[in-house]
DNA sequence: AATTTAATTTTACAGTATGTCAAGTTAAAT
DNA sequence: ATTTAACTTGACATACTGTAAAATTAAATT
Protein backbone atom coordinates (compact mmCIF):
# COMPACT_ATOMS: atom_id res chain seq x y z
CA UNK A 1 0.00 0.00 0.00
CA UNK A 2 2.92 2.17 1.36
CA UNK A 3 5.50 3.33 -1.24
CA UNK A 4 9.11 2.03 -0.75
CA UNK A 5 11.95 3.25 0.04
CA UNK A 6 14.63 3.33 -2.79
CA UNK A 7 17.59 1.40 -1.95
CA UNK A 8 20.55 3.64 -0.50
CA UNK A 9 23.28 4.42 -3.45
CA UNK A 10 26.58 5.56 -2.09
CA UNK A 11 27.74 9.01 -3.23
CA UNK A 12 30.38 11.55 -2.52
CA UNK A 13 29.62 13.66 0.84
CA UNK A 14 31.49 16.70 1.99
CA UNK A 15 30.25 17.95 5.47
CA UNK A 16 31.60 21.70 5.09
CA UNK A 17 29.14 24.07 6.53
CA UNK A 18 27.72 21.16 9.11
CA UNK A 19 30.95 20.03 10.85
CA UNK A 20 30.66 24.27 11.22
CA UNK A 21 27.44 23.99 12.76
CA UNK A 22 28.49 20.77 14.63
CA UNK A 23 31.33 22.44 16.41
CA UNK A 24 29.79 25.49 17.29
CA UNK A 25 27.76 23.03 19.21
CA UNK A 26 30.89 21.53 20.91
CA UNK A 27 31.61 25.00 21.63
CA UNK A 28 28.15 25.46 22.95
CA UNK A 29 28.22 22.50 25.28
CA UNK A 30 31.81 23.01 26.64
CA UNK A 31 31.49 26.28 27.57
CA UNK A 32 28.03 25.44 29.66
CA UNK A 33 29.54 22.74 31.35
CA UNK A 34 32.46 25.11 32.51
CA UNK A 35 29.61 27.66 33.67
CA UNK A 36 27.66 24.81 35.05
CA UNK A 37 30.59 22.92 37.15
CA UNK A 38 32.30 26.20 38.76
CA UNK A 39 29.14 27.53 39.57
CA UNK A 40 26.84 24.92 41.07
CA UNK A 41 29.63 22.02 41.05
CA UNK A 42 29.45 18.38 39.96
CA UNK A 43 26.32 17.03 41.25
CA UNK A 44 24.36 19.85 40.04
CA UNK A 45 25.83 19.43 36.80
CA UNK A 46 23.39 16.67 35.03
CA UNK A 47 23.23 16.19 31.05
CA UNK A 48 19.80 17.53 31.32
CA UNK A 49 20.14 20.80 32.88
CA UNK A 50 23.82 20.94 30.49
CA UNK A 51 21.62 20.01 27.28
CA UNK A 52 19.12 23.02 28.27
CA UNK A 53 21.73 25.97 28.62
CA UNK A 54 23.52 24.72 25.80
CA UNK A 55 20.45 24.29 23.65
CA UNK A 56 21.03 21.03 22.38
CA UNK A 57 19.09 17.53 23.14
CA UNK A 58 20.30 15.15 25.79
CA UNK A 59 21.31 12.96 22.86
CA UNK A 60 23.44 15.12 20.81
CA UNK A 61 25.88 15.91 23.87
CA UNK A 62 25.99 11.82 23.59
CA UNK A 63 26.18 11.85 20.48
CA UNK A 64 28.99 14.17 20.18
CA UNK A 65 31.30 13.21 23.78
CA UNK A 66 30.01 10.08 24.89
CA UNK A 67 29.28 10.06 28.78
CA UNK A 68 28.94 12.32 30.95
CA UNK A 69 32.58 11.63 32.02
CA UNK A 70 33.66 12.22 28.55
CA UNK A 71 32.47 15.83 28.46
CA UNK A 72 34.68 16.63 31.43
CA UNK A 73 37.38 15.26 30.02
CA UNK A 74 36.81 16.97 26.51
CA UNK A 75 36.59 20.28 28.29
CA UNK A 76 39.73 19.58 30.97
CA UNK A 77 41.72 18.47 27.21
CA UNK A 78 40.72 21.75 25.81
CA UNK A 79 41.98 23.72 28.85
CA UNK A 80 45.13 21.59 28.59
CA UNK A 81 45.48 22.03 24.56
CA UNK A 82 44.24 25.97 24.78
CA UNK A 83 47.24 26.97 27.26
CA UNK A 84 49.34 24.23 27.55
CA UNK A 85 51.66 23.74 24.93
CA UNK A 86 52.73 26.66 23.93
CA UNK A 87 53.58 27.97 27.05
CA UNK A 88 55.31 25.07 27.93
CA UNK A 89 57.34 25.67 24.56
CA UNK A 90 58.02 28.99 26.53
CA UNK A 91 59.80 27.69 29.53
CA UNK A 92 61.81 25.44 27.37
CA UNK A 93 63.03 27.90 25.29
CA UNK A 94 65.03 30.14 28.35
CA UNK A 95 68.41 29.76 27.39
CA UNK A 96 68.94 30.74 31.20
CA UNK A 97 68.36 27.72 33.44
CA UNK A 98 67.50 30.52 36.30
CA UNK A 99 65.06 32.15 34.04
CA UNK A 100 63.38 28.69 32.95
CA UNK A 101 62.47 28.57 36.37
CA UNK A 102 60.61 30.88 37.04
CA UNK A 103 59.18 30.80 33.99
CA UNK A 104 57.79 27.46 34.44
CA UNK A 105 56.51 29.06 37.94
CA UNK A 106 54.96 31.78 35.97
CA UNK A 107 53.31 29.78 33.51
CA UNK A 108 51.45 27.74 35.90
CA UNK A 109 50.73 29.81 38.34
CA UNK A 110 48.99 32.20 35.86
CA UNK A 111 47.35 29.10 34.66
CA UNK A 112 46.16 28.21 37.77
CA UNK A 113 44.49 32.00 38.61
CA UNK A 114 43.20 31.65 35.14
CA UNK A 115 41.13 28.93 35.27
CA UNK A 116 41.16 28.14 39.52
CA UNK A 117 37.28 27.60 39.93
CA UNK A 118 37.08 25.26 36.79
CA UNK A 119 40.84 22.89 37.90
CA UNK A 120 39.52 22.67 41.49
CA UNK A 121 36.41 20.84 40.25
CA UNK A 122 38.39 18.60 37.95
CA UNK A 123 40.94 18.00 40.56
CA UNK A 124 38.13 17.00 43.11
CA UNK A 125 36.52 14.97 40.88
CA UNK A 126 40.09 12.91 40.11
CA UNK A 127 40.21 12.93 44.03
CA UNK A 128 36.69 10.91 44.13
CA UNK A 129 37.19 8.83 41.02
CA UNK A 130 40.30 6.36 40.49
CA UNK A 131 39.06 6.02 37.07
CA UNK A 132 38.67 9.73 36.30
CA UNK A 133 42.20 10.43 38.30
CA UNK A 134 44.30 8.50 36.06
CA UNK A 135 42.88 10.03 33.11
CA UNK A 136 44.13 13.61 34.88
CA UNK A 137 47.42 12.29 36.25
CA UNK A 138 48.01 11.35 32.66
CA UNK A 139 47.60 14.98 30.95
CA UNK A 140 49.61 16.58 34.14
CA UNK A 141 52.43 14.30 33.33
CA UNK A 142 53.93 16.88 30.81
CA UNK A 143 54.46 19.36 33.93
CA UNK A 144 56.71 16.80 35.70
CA UNK A 145 58.47 15.82 33.51
CA UNK A 146 59.39 19.69 33.09
CA UNK A 147 59.80 19.90 36.27
CA UNK A 148 62.76 17.32 36.29
CA UNK A 149 64.60 18.74 33.13
CA UNK A 150 64.41 22.27 34.93
CA UNK A 151 66.18 20.65 38.04
CA UNK A 152 68.32 18.12 36.55
CA UNK A 153 69.52 20.70 34.46
CA UNK A 154 69.94 22.88 37.65
CA UNK A 155 71.70 20.27 39.76
CA UNK A 156 73.79 19.44 36.75
CA UNK A 157 73.84 15.78 37.79
CA UNK A 158 70.92 13.84 37.92
CA UNK A 159 69.52 11.08 40.01
CA UNK A 160 71.34 12.16 43.43
CA UNK A 161 68.59 11.76 46.41
CA UNK A 162 69.40 15.79 46.83
CA UNK A 163 68.30 15.98 42.87
CA UNK A 164 64.92 13.52 43.86
CA UNK A 165 64.04 15.96 46.62
CA UNK A 166 64.02 18.79 44.54
CA UNK A 167 62.11 17.39 42.07
CA UNK A 168 59.48 16.72 44.46
CA UNK A 169 59.95 19.84 46.02
CA UNK A 170 59.04 22.28 43.02
CA UNK A 171 56.09 19.61 41.71
CA UNK A 172 54.64 20.17 45.01
CA UNK A 173 55.00 24.16 45.05
CA UNK A 174 54.12 24.45 41.77
CA UNK A 175 50.60 22.02 42.08
CA UNK A 176 47.50 23.57 41.60
CA UNK A 177 46.35 22.46 44.74
CA UNK A 178 49.18 24.72 46.89
CA UNK A 179 48.37 27.61 44.68
CA UNK A 180 44.75 27.24 46.01
CA UNK A 181 45.56 26.78 49.58
CA UNK A 182 48.20 29.79 49.46
CA UNK A 183 45.78 32.11 47.39
CA UNK A 184 43.19 31.63 50.06
CA UNK A 185 44.86 32.74 52.87
CA UNK A 186 46.40 35.68 50.33
CA UNK A 187 44.38 38.85 49.00
CA UNK A 188 44.98 37.87 45.88
CA UNK A 189 46.26 35.84 43.15
CA UNK A 190 48.88 37.79 42.35
CA UNK A 191 50.18 38.06 45.62
CA UNK A 192 49.92 33.81 45.89
CA UNK A 193 52.16 33.61 42.60
CA UNK A 194 54.62 35.73 44.15
CA UNK A 195 54.74 33.43 46.88
CA UNK A 196 55.22 30.65 44.99
CA UNK A 197 58.10 32.08 43.45
CA UNK A 198 59.94 33.06 46.41
CA UNK A 199 59.22 29.75 47.76
CA UNK A 200 60.87 27.63 44.91
CA UNK A 201 63.48 30.35 45.27
CA UNK A 202 64.57 29.81 48.47
CA UNK A 203 63.83 25.53 48.23
CA UNK A 204 65.42 24.70 45.00
CA UNK A 205 67.84 27.13 43.71
CA UNK B 1 -13.76 -9.67 63.04
CA UNK B 2 -10.34 -9.54 63.90
CA UNK B 3 -9.04 -8.65 67.68
CA UNK B 4 -8.37 -5.02 68.38
CA UNK B 5 -4.98 -3.62 69.82
CA UNK B 6 -4.74 -2.72 73.32
CA UNK B 7 -4.31 1.12 74.11
CA UNK B 8 -0.65 1.90 74.32
CA UNK B 9 0.27 2.65 78.16
CA UNK B 10 3.44 4.65 78.08
CA UNK B 11 5.79 3.09 80.48
CA UNK B 12 9.76 3.45 81.39
CA UNK B 13 11.95 1.74 79.08
CA UNK B 14 15.96 1.81 79.36
CA UNK B 15 17.32 1.12 76.12
CA UNK B 16 20.80 -0.21 77.57
CA UNK B 17 21.67 -3.05 74.84
CA UNK B 18 19.55 -2.14 72.08
CA UNK B 19 21.96 0.99 72.11
CA UNK B 20 25.13 -0.73 72.05
CA UNK B 21 23.82 -2.69 69.27
CA UNK B 22 22.99 0.60 67.49
CA UNK B 23 26.66 2.12 68.21
CA UNK B 24 28.15 -1.32 67.10
CA UNK B 25 25.70 -0.88 63.90
CA UNK B 26 27.04 3.13 63.75
CA UNK B 27 30.56 1.68 63.67
CA UNK B 28 30.31 -1.16 61.20
CA UNK B 29 28.51 1.33 58.76
CA UNK B 30 31.33 4.03 58.92
CA UNK B 31 33.98 1.23 59.24
CA UNK B 32 32.62 -0.01 55.75
CA UNK B 33 32.16 3.89 54.30
CA UNK B 34 35.83 4.20 54.78
CA UNK B 35 37.17 1.33 53.68
CA UNK B 36 34.48 1.60 50.31
CA UNK B 37 35.63 5.57 49.56
CA UNK B 38 39.05 4.70 49.61
CA UNK B 39 39.05 1.91 47.51
CA UNK B 40 36.26 2.38 45.00
CA UNK B 41 35.61 5.99 45.42
CA UNK B 42 32.72 8.32 45.85
CA UNK B 43 30.78 7.15 42.55
CA UNK B 44 31.41 3.63 43.45
CA UNK B 45 29.98 4.04 47.20
CA UNK B 46 26.40 3.51 47.14
CA UNK B 47 23.24 3.24 50.17
CA UNK B 48 23.29 -0.61 48.57
CA UNK B 49 26.99 -1.46 48.79
CA UNK B 50 27.52 0.29 51.97
CA UNK B 51 23.99 -1.62 53.33
CA UNK B 52 25.36 -4.60 52.41
CA UNK B 53 29.25 -4.61 53.18
CA UNK B 54 28.30 -3.24 56.66
CA UNK B 55 25.55 -6.16 57.16
CA UNK B 56 22.61 -3.64 57.34
CA UNK B 57 19.64 -2.42 55.75
CA UNK B 58 19.86 0.73 53.39
CA UNK B 59 16.57 2.01 55.61
CA UNK B 60 18.64 1.58 59.12
CA UNK B 61 21.47 3.96 57.07
CA UNK B 62 19.16 6.39 56.49
CA UNK B 63 17.62 6.02 60.19
CA UNK B 64 21.06 6.33 61.72
CA UNK B 65 22.72 8.67 60.08
CA UNK B 66 20.13 10.94 57.45
CA UNK B 67 21.19 11.12 53.56
CA UNK B 68 24.28 9.95 52.18
CA UNK B 69 26.13 13.50 53.09
CA UNK B 70 25.30 13.07 56.35
CA UNK B 71 26.96 9.61 56.13
CA UNK B 72 30.05 11.06 55.27
CA UNK B 73 30.11 14.31 57.41
CA UNK B 74 29.76 11.47 60.18
CA UNK B 75 32.73 9.92 59.04
CA UNK B 76 34.55 12.91 58.45
CA UNK B 77 33.87 14.39 62.25
CA UNK B 78 34.95 10.92 63.82
CA UNK B 79 38.19 11.40 62.08
CA UNK B 80 38.58 14.58 63.01
CA UNK B 81 37.27 14.54 66.89
CA UNK B 82 39.58 10.89 67.27
CA UNK B 83 42.54 12.67 66.63
CA UNK B 84 42.12 17.19 66.29
CA UNK B 85 41.26 17.61 69.70
CA UNK B 86 43.83 16.28 71.77
CA UNK B 87 46.46 16.47 69.33
CA UNK B 88 45.37 20.03 69.21
CA UNK B 89 45.92 20.40 72.52
CA UNK B 90 49.64 19.01 72.74
CA UNK B 91 51.02 21.35 70.01
CA UNK B 92 48.82 24.56 72.02
CA UNK B 93 50.69 23.35 74.94
CA UNK B 94 54.01 23.71 74.15
CA UNK B 95 55.98 26.58 76.09
CA UNK B 96 58.54 27.46 73.39
CA UNK B 97 56.95 28.99 70.31
CA UNK B 98 59.39 27.28 68.33
CA UNK B 99 58.52 23.65 69.28
CA UNK B 100 54.81 24.63 68.96
CA UNK B 101 55.89 25.51 65.67
CA UNK B 102 57.44 21.60 65.06
CA UNK B 103 54.87 20.07 66.77
CA UNK B 104 52.41 22.05 65.16
CA UNK B 105 53.51 20.76 61.49
CA UNK B 106 54.83 17.10 62.97
CA UNK B 107 51.27 17.07 64.02
CA UNK B 108 49.27 17.64 61.04
CA UNK B 109 51.67 15.63 58.60
CA UNK B 110 50.97 12.84 60.85
CA UNK B 111 47.68 12.71 60.69
CA UNK B 112 47.39 13.76 56.81
CA UNK B 113 49.73 10.49 56.48
CA UNK B 114 47.57 8.14 58.53
CA UNK B 115 44.64 9.43 56.80
CA UNK B 116 45.69 9.78 53.66
CA UNK B 117 43.63 8.30 50.92
CA UNK B 118 40.37 8.87 52.51
CA UNK B 119 41.31 12.85 52.95
CA UNK B 120 41.87 12.91 49.57
CA UNK B 121 38.27 11.78 49.09
CA UNK B 122 36.62 13.53 51.57
CA UNK B 123 38.47 16.80 50.26
CA UNK B 124 37.48 15.57 47.02
CA UNK B 125 33.82 15.94 47.44
CA UNK B 126 34.25 19.05 49.30
CA UNK B 127 35.59 20.55 46.20
CA UNK B 128 33.21 19.58 43.65
CA UNK B 129 29.85 20.56 45.97
CA UNK B 130 30.16 24.02 47.63
CA UNK B 131 27.46 22.44 49.93
CA UNK B 132 29.63 19.81 51.36
CA UNK B 133 33.09 21.79 50.63
CA UNK B 134 31.40 24.59 53.24
CA UNK B 135 30.92 22.18 56.20
CA UNK B 136 34.50 20.48 55.48
CA UNK B 137 35.94 24.45 55.52
CA UNK B 138 33.92 24.63 58.64
CA UNK B 139 35.83 21.52 60.34
CA UNK B 140 38.90 22.30 59.38
CA UNK B 141 38.80 26.01 61.18
CA UNK B 142 40.48 24.85 63.88
CA UNK B 143 44.09 24.45 62.07
CA UNK B 144 43.17 28.11 60.37
CA UNK B 145 43.30 29.52 64.14
CA UNK B 146 46.09 27.40 65.32
CA UNK B 147 48.14 28.83 62.23
CA UNK B 148 47.37 32.39 63.01
CA UNK B 149 47.74 32.39 66.66
CA UNK B 150 51.40 30.50 66.34
CA UNK B 151 52.39 33.32 63.58
CA UNK B 152 51.38 36.00 65.37
CA UNK B 153 52.97 34.42 68.72
CA UNK B 154 56.66 33.90 66.69
CA UNK B 155 55.93 37.47 65.20
CA UNK B 156 55.50 39.38 68.19
CA UNK B 157 53.12 41.95 66.03
CA UNK B 158 50.16 40.47 64.97
CA UNK B 159 48.52 42.38 61.58
CA UNK B 160 51.31 43.69 59.85
CA UNK B 161 51.63 42.85 56.00
CA UNK B 162 54.31 40.61 56.77
CA UNK B 163 52.40 38.30 59.13
CA UNK B 164 49.49 38.00 57.19
CA UNK B 165 51.70 36.33 54.46
CA UNK B 166 53.42 33.86 56.25
CA UNK B 167 50.00 32.95 57.94
CA UNK B 168 48.83 32.10 54.17
CA UNK B 169 52.59 30.58 53.75
CA UNK B 170 51.92 28.14 56.81
CA UNK B 171 48.70 27.62 56.02
CA UNK B 172 49.40 26.32 52.68
CA UNK B 173 52.48 24.65 53.71
CA UNK B 174 50.71 22.32 56.19
CA UNK B 175 47.51 21.79 53.62
CA UNK B 176 46.71 18.21 53.01
CA UNK B 177 46.95 19.12 49.45
CA UNK B 178 50.46 20.45 49.84
CA UNK B 179 51.34 17.26 51.82
CA UNK B 180 49.80 14.62 49.29
CA UNK B 181 51.47 16.39 46.41
CA UNK B 182 55.09 15.98 48.23
CA UNK B 183 53.97 12.87 48.77
CA UNK B 184 53.58 11.43 45.44
CA UNK B 185 57.43 12.92 44.42
CA UNK B 186 59.18 11.85 47.79
CA UNK B 187 59.52 8.34 48.75
CA UNK B 188 57.55 8.02 52.01
CA UNK B 189 55.30 10.04 54.10
CA UNK B 190 58.26 10.68 56.41
CA UNK B 191 60.33 12.27 53.99
CA UNK B 192 57.33 14.29 53.04
CA UNK B 193 56.94 15.47 56.65
CA UNK B 194 60.38 15.97 56.75
CA UNK B 195 60.14 18.36 53.65
CA UNK B 196 57.02 20.12 54.94
CA UNK B 197 59.18 20.86 58.32
CA UNK B 198 62.24 22.06 56.70
CA UNK B 199 59.99 24.63 54.24
CA UNK B 200 58.34 25.86 56.85
CA UNK B 201 60.80 26.71 58.51
CA UNK B 202 62.66 28.31 56.21
CA UNK B 203 59.87 30.18 54.93
CA UNK B 204 58.37 31.29 58.55
CA UNK B 205 60.84 31.05 60.51
C1' DA C 1 6.19 -15.73 81.41
C1' DA C 2 3.49 -12.28 79.31
C1' DT C 3 3.51 -7.77 77.71
C1' DT C 4 5.31 -3.37 76.24
C1' DT C 5 8.63 -0.81 73.64
C1' DA C 6 11.54 0.61 70.06
C1' DA C 7 15.06 -0.71 66.82
C1' DT C 8 15.36 -2.95 62.64
C1' DT C 9 13.70 -5.17 58.46
C1' DT C 10 10.71 -5.62 54.70
C1' DT C 11 8.16 -3.87 51.03
C1' DA C 12 6.64 -0.39 48.29
C1' DC C 13 6.80 3.93 46.11
C1' DA C 14 8.09 8.55 43.85
C1' DG C 15 11.58 11.13 41.87
C1' DT C 16 15.67 11.71 39.26
C1' DA C 17 19.83 10.47 36.69
C1' DT C 18 22.35 7.91 33.08
C1' DG C 19 22.77 5.72 28.79
C1' DT C 20 20.84 3.49 24.67
C1' DC C 21 17.75 2.67 20.81
C1' DA C 22 14.83 3.41 16.80
C1' DA C 23 12.08 6.22 14.09
C1' DG C 24 11.25 10.78 12.48
C1' DT C 25 12.84 15.51 11.07
C1' DT C 26 15.74 18.83 9.08
C1' DA C 27 19.00 21.09 6.29
C1' DA C 28 23.22 20.88 3.76
C1' DA C 29 25.41 18.61 -0.27
C1' DT C 30 24.84 16.57 -4.47
C1' DA D 1 14.78 16.79 -6.62
C1' DT D 2 17.30 13.49 -4.19
C1' DT D 3 20.73 11.78 -1.08
C1' DT D 4 23.07 12.12 3.15
C1' DA D 5 24.04 12.62 7.89
C1' DA D 6 23.36 15.42 11.85
C1' DC D 7 19.96 16.23 15.01
C1' DT D 8 15.56 15.66 17.47
C1' DT D 9 11.94 13.11 19.46
C1' DG D 10 10.06 9.74 22.31
C1' DA D 11 10.57 5.64 24.60
C1' DC D 12 12.87 2.40 27.38
C1' DA D 13 15.90 -0.17 30.85
C1' DT D 14 18.63 0.48 34.71
C1' DA D 15 20.24 2.37 38.92
C1' DC D 16 20.39 5.39 42.91
C1' DT D 17 18.28 8.37 46.48
C1' DG D 18 15.04 9.28 49.91
C1' DT D 19 10.63 8.41 52.27
C1' DA D 20 6.76 5.91 54.27
C1' DA D 21 4.12 2.25 56.48
C1' DA D 22 3.51 -2.33 58.00
C1' DA D 23 5.73 -6.49 59.80
C1' DT D 24 9.34 -8.53 62.56
C1' DT D 25 12.45 -8.97 66.25
C1' DA D 26 14.55 -8.77 70.63
C1' DA D 27 15.43 -6.17 74.75
C1' DA D 28 13.17 -4.17 78.86
C1' DT D 29 9.55 -4.15 81.94
C1' DT D 30 5.85 -6.00 84.80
Amino acid sequence: MAKKKEAPCKRPYDLGKRLELSDHKRVAILRAARAQLESGGFLQLTMNTLARKSGVTRQTIHNLFGTKAEVLEALFDQLALDAGLERMRIVMQQTNTESMLTSFVEVFTDFWAKNRLLIRRIHGIAAIDPEFGAAVEARNRRRQMAATRIVERLDGASGSEETKRKIAVLWALTSFEFFDALAEGCGSMKSAADQVLALVRKAVA
